[in-house]
RNA sequence: GGAAGUUUAGCUCAGCUGGGAGAGCAUCUGCCUUACAAGCAGAGGGUCAUAGGUUCGAGCCCUAUAACUUCCACCA
């Protein structure tokens, strides 16, 4: 083994070694099964921490079960992530000087697929340096002939059912994109603006109302003024007509509850075309819709002379026509909120537009259900607030994306206006059979792919055997920040489509943000790059890093130093472990029920069960933090501060029986801790395991540790080791460095077997030379350490000072008189004797009856003096 | 406007269904002891955001308040 921790030298090679023995296959078979469904990749750009994290976990799970001996299968898959390549491919074409209209649909789509095949293993190649154990072959892709399938014949179900329509909207457009957006895409941010007061005269000439506007562009799509049924101020004016500035034209005055009278000048300009809530009120009064801004976002031939110009460019251009024909009665600053494309960041436009859609009332019924009853559980348990508000507040899904990469909408209709949906591609019209058919141009929603992930990679539409065998799959790992899109679509597809929840358990983890908790963006250049941590501290610090003292649903704040840190610690561990193969060279394994035990033995192991049962449960409960602070914890403050040290004493001893006992619990502590250890640091653990005796082929099967068989467990060791403390803690005080031994003598009271066995370890431990047992004060001037059982005598000579060792008794007199004093009270208090539980009342008599033995002790010590 | 989260040592955070405040990093002191100086041993450091309440007992439960963060929402 190399002197110290490189990780880069065995990393890749023992990646390789898993994937040619096919150690991540999973085939259906007849035992218990966990299964897992990957978040799809984004197939653009690279790797994130996110990701880092998101598989980190997953292949914590994944690898755990499988050494419990489950039949485990982690899909792994890539999703076509349509808006986002889509621009990226339009981009590329327009700087060679073509456009997706000028080269078609196909061979657009030709592009599309050459792109996802070249850059596919890009981030699957990252994962795969990630350590992740899922199974490759069967690597998924939201556009597999096989999902679109799925896709087409959901799609058909639903159309069958009248659960899918097409309908007038007032949807987000994109006018960056060119395509409409969902509502979770729309991000709304705040915007400091103006608020522009914009007089509309009376078309008789009788005055005038003042409209207040946010969106002075809009003005040419107006219809109408509203103002509320009750306010007094408009009395009689409802229902007369207005002149529409700029545009010369008569639009009415009308009264609806929309218009609160509290804000803004009491009246509110309407504009069914561009604005959701104005095309309610259209609906209700019968109003036209006139379209102002175009696709690309620009003002339609409507608003005349400002006609092809950018929304937003032509606010200062309206703004002074308004002054100059006098309608502009003020302008004010004002702070709100506009929709942005989450993509590219341009504001969207609310637009009115044909569109297919999901009824989502009924589906999601039964997706709360599950939740509510309890099938569906969420880790942490408060993001079910996060999934059941958004559900129970459910709108209408729009699903028609007006982009060309993706899955096409498998609706035909023919030369006569016949309209169907259809799960193959049909030669001719289910109504009339006409042999002209056109297909719908829009694609759907990426998430309507993903929506059938769970099912979908596993076969469906078919009834395959993995599909029975796999499904419902066990648990889900994802975000918080996909709940709503991603993880509710897909439980009331699994429901609809498969009859049962998609999985029972839903992780949620935090978001990774930079050290000083901003979230990591290209923009600000704060992202830290995990193949970077990778290269640099190995793959296992890095998901070490991230995962260690990591609290479930909530964000983490990242650095590098982090992955520093836990190379910090793999290192040691790598130590460890050489120190534990290098003292096993020729050991015959044994039982250790059949070897004769000491006491430091049957503390580790006693320690090691304590250890098995923790991480275990922080497993099963999904706190993976929670278990690497517990390993790392005994790995550091139980094994290697003590028992490594400990067992020394016999390695390097004469004694052969003892020597072979050492090794063999040396070689049963570490083979256990490194199979605990296994699912959260991959690599070095293979590496190490393979350095032990009696190695199998890999760590990856072997049993995860349940419990310790040993009988006879103890902890009786932990004195010893409170006495080494005291010992140490004495010398410092007396500023004895460490590489000054001195004598230590004990005397007890009666016979003491387990000091007597462990003299030399203490010796050891506690920087000793000569130790013995001693039946009489010394005469020689010593620090005195007193305890239950023994005195410990320190003979430091010139060091030692009486004033000093007075003052260190007085010291701990006080500290047991305080101690004292609050058991007292606290027993004196009836309340507590009564009502506090029994065993708390019983150990704290226990307490207060030690305290003061131990008093009476120091009290008969200072007497001396 | 609605909802959720956070507030504990200088920093990052643990603290399970109430029963004597914890870890890591940083700081200080001493040590190159044959697994490890990427180390070892020791030490200092906290009115658990504030104010009330429930209780024999509150970091934990309840009620208000403050600050920060996030999600959702159609207020011109």
């Amino acid at each position: 083994m190399d002197k110290s921790y490189t990780p880069e030298l065995f990393e890749s090679e023992i990646y390789k070694k898993w994937l040619n023995k096919n150690y991540f296959g999973a085939t259906a078979d007849n035992r218990e099964h966990y299964s897992i469904v990957m978040p799809p990749l984004n197939v653009t750009g690279k790797a994130h921490i996110g990701h880092a994290l998101d598989n980190t976990i997953q292949d914590i799970l994944i690898r755990t079960k499988r050494m419990q001996g489950l039949n485990t299968l982690w899909v792994p898959g890539t999703d076509h992530a349509a808006i986002a390549t889509e621009q990226v491919l339009v981009k590329d074409l327009k700087r060679n000087g073509l456009s997706k209209e000028s080269i078609g649909r196909e061979e657009f789509l030709k592009r599309g697929w050459d792109w996802y095949g070249k850059y596919t293993h890009v981030i699957c190649d990252q994962l795969k340096k990630l350590g992740v154990s899922c199974d490759w072959n069967r690597l998924a892709f939201t556009m597999d002939e096989n999902l679109n399938r799925a896709v087409r014949h959901v799609f058909c179900q639903y159309y069958k059912e009248g659960l899918i329509y097409k309908g007038k909207r007032v949807v987000n457009y994109c006018p960056s994109c060119k395509t409409t957006i969902s509502d979770n895409e729309n991000v709304h941010i705040d915007q400091n603006t103006y608020l522009w007061y914009i007089r509309y005269p009376f078309a008789d000439g009788s005055g005038e109302v003042v409209v207040a506007t946010t969106r002075p562009e809009t003005l040419f799509g107006d219809t109408a003024v509203a103002v509320n049924p009750n306010d007094e101020r408009f009395k009689g004016q409802v229902g007369k007509d207005l002149i529409l500035p700029l545009v010369n034209k008569k639009i009415k005055l009308i009264a609806d509850d929309y218009c609160e009278m509290g804000f803004g000048t009491g009246a509110v300009k309407i504009t069914p075309a561009h604005d959701p809530n104005d095309y309610e009120v259209g609906l209700r009064h019968n109003l036209d819709v006139v379209n102002c801004i175009d696709d690309d976002g620009k003002l339609t031939e409507v608003a005349g002379k400002f006609a092809g110009m950018d929304r937003i460019e032509a606010r200062a251009s309206i703004e002074k026509a308004l002054q100059d024909g006098g309608y502009l009665v003020k302008k004010e600053k004002y702070k709100n909120q506009v929709g942005t494309c989450e993509r590219c960041g341009s504001f969207t436009e609310p637009r009115i537009s044909t569109q297919w859609f999901v009824k989502m009332k009924e589906l999601a019924k039964p997706a709360i259900e599950a939740v509510k009853s309890g099938k569906l559980k969420f880790h942490p348990k408060r993001y079910e607030k996060t999934y059941l508000n958004w559900l129970e507040n459910i709108q209408d899904w729009c699903i028609s994306r007006q982009i060309w990469l993706g899955h096409r909408i498998p609706v035909f209709t023919c030369e006569h206006g016949h309209t169907f949906a259809s799960e193959e591609y049909p030669t001719k019209c289910e109504v009339c059979g006409s042999e002209k058919l056109t297909q719908d141009n829009d694609v759907l929603d990426t998430w309507f792919s993903s929506a059938l992930w769970p099912f979908s990679t596993l076969g469906y539409p078919n009834n395959t055997e993995d599909l029975k065998y796999y499904y419902p799959t066990s648990t889900l790992v994802t975000g918080y920040d996909i709940i709503t899109f991603w993880v509710s679509k897909m439980v009331f597809s699994g429901i609809k489509f498969m009859g049962e929840v998609p999985f029972k358990d839903v992780v949620i983890h935090g978001l990774v943000r930079d050290i000083k908790g901003i979230k990591m963006s290209k923009h600000l250049g704060n992202g830290v790059d995990p193949i970077d941590m990778i290269d640099k501290y190995g793959a296992d610090a890095l998901r070490l890093s991230l995962i260690n003292g990591m609290s479930m649903g909530t964000d983490i704040k990242y650095g590098e130093e982090k992955a520093k840190e836990a190379k910090i610690f793999i290192n040691k561990l790598y130590n460890a472990s050489k120190f534990v193969i290098q003292n096993l060279q020729g050991i015959d394994v044994e039982e250790l029920n059949s070897l004769k035990l000491q006491e430091k033995d049957k503390w580790i192991l006693s320690e090691l069960s304590k250890l098995i049962k923790t991480v275990n449960k922080n497993i099963d409960k999904f706190a993976l933090g929670v278990a690497t602070s517990n390993l790392i914890e005994f790995t550091v403050s139980k094994f290697c501060d003590w028992y490594i040290e400990l067992s020394k004493v016999d390695l390097y001893g004469e004694d052969k029986e003892r020597k072979m006992v050492a090794q063999n619990v040396l070689y049963y502590v570490f083979d256990n801790l490194l199979r605990l250890f296994h699912p959260f640091i991959p690599f070095v653990t293979e590496y190490v395991y393979q350095e032990l005796p009696n190695h199998r082929d890999t760590i990856m099967y072997t049993p995860y540790p349940k419990k310790v068989d040993v009988k006879g467990l103890s902890n009786n060791f932990e004195r010893i080791i409170n006495i080494i403390k005291e010992i140490r803690n004495t010398r410092a005080q007396f500023n004895v460095p460490d590489n000054r031994r001195s004598s230590l003598y004990f005397m007890t009271e009666k016979e003491d077997k387990v000091l007597k066995e462990n003299l030399e370890e203490i010796s050891k431990l506690a920087f000793g030379s000569e130790v013995k047992i001693i039946t009489k004060e010394p005469d020689e001037k010593c620090a005195k350490i007193i305890s239950e059982e023994v005195k410990v005598y320190l003979p430091m000579g010139q060091l030692v000072d009486n004033e000093k060792e007075k003052e260190r008794l007085q010291k701990e007199i006080e500290k047991l008189e305080f101690e004292i004093s609050r058991s007292e009270n606290m027993l004196s208090n009836q309340g507590f004797v009564a009502k506090a539980p029994e065993k708390l009342v019983e150990s704290e008599k226990q307490k207060l009856e030690h305290n003061r033995m131990m008093l009476n002790k120091f009290k008969e010590e200072i007497a001396n003096f």
